[in-house]
DNA sequence: TGCCAGGCCCTCTTTAGGGCCTT
């Protein structure tokens, strides 16, 4: 008891605001469960538009590749009964949780699950981290990582295992048998000085 | 037509500006 089960995601896409008619183009997911990593969804998704030839190159998702993916609506069918209830973990959550919002608002869906920013936790966490993009944090932390950097489930993975580390660092530094999900969301929303004072708290 | 993100966080702040993160 006590250890909670999250859903680390992360999607790609074709630019970087859903309200500009950017579209998904491939979601990574992976289930964590007593800390470790026990289940896993990916999926390519066909935005119905030529992606540029940036998010071709800093992805490694091609045009081409695209062409045979299913239709973002139906990937969104299946990672909806993926994520289920579960609270959902991103790095930048405010990224991908517009992006999901959005593609979930055209399948007349909404979201109920709880979020938390993997990235906003890591700048109260590891503040002397040179700086808290994923791929410096795992290098940081020596997390595993199989040197795919952009690609869905590949960042997934990563985030899975830096959200580990936090926890686990946190348990060993403030002795704590737990360390709930909310309690992870209040620590992003807390100032840098206040963190010792709600971790000792708490 | 052409424009175009958005939210957090620090500081030489709050009557603001700019860097960090995500694609």
């Amino acid at each position: 008891m006590g250890n909670f089960t999250a859903v680390i995601l992360d999607f790609e896409t074709t630019g970087l605001s859903p309200n500009y008619g950017d579209r998904t183009i491939e979601v990574g997911a992976v289930l964590v469960t007593n800390n470790r990593i026990t289940d896993r969804f990916q999926s390519l998704m066909n935005p119905g538009m030529k992606i540029s030839s940036f998010i071709e190159d800093y992805t490694g998702i091609t045009n081409r590749m695209l062409s045979d993916a299913p239709a973002i609506n139906e990937v969104m069918q299946k990672l909806k009964s993926f994520i289920a209830r579960h609270p959902l973990v991103a790095h930048n959550a405010s990224f991908d949780s517009r992006f999901l919002d959005a593609e979930f608002g055209r399948i007349n869906h909404r979201r109920v699950n709880e979020f938390a920013c993997s990235m906003l936790i890591s700048r109260r966490i590891y503040p002397d981290a040179p700086n808290h993009r994923l791929e410096t944090l795992v290098r940081y932390k020596s997390l595993k990582t199989d040197g795919i950097h952009h690609r869905a489930l590949a960042d997934a993975e990563m985030t899975a295992h830096l959200w580990i580390s936090m926890i686990n660092d946190i348990k060993s530094d403030y002795c704590r048998n737990e360390v709930p999900f909310g309690l992870m969301q209040q620590l992003a929303k807390t100032k840098r000085k206040k963190v010792q004072e709600l971790l000792l708290d708490t």
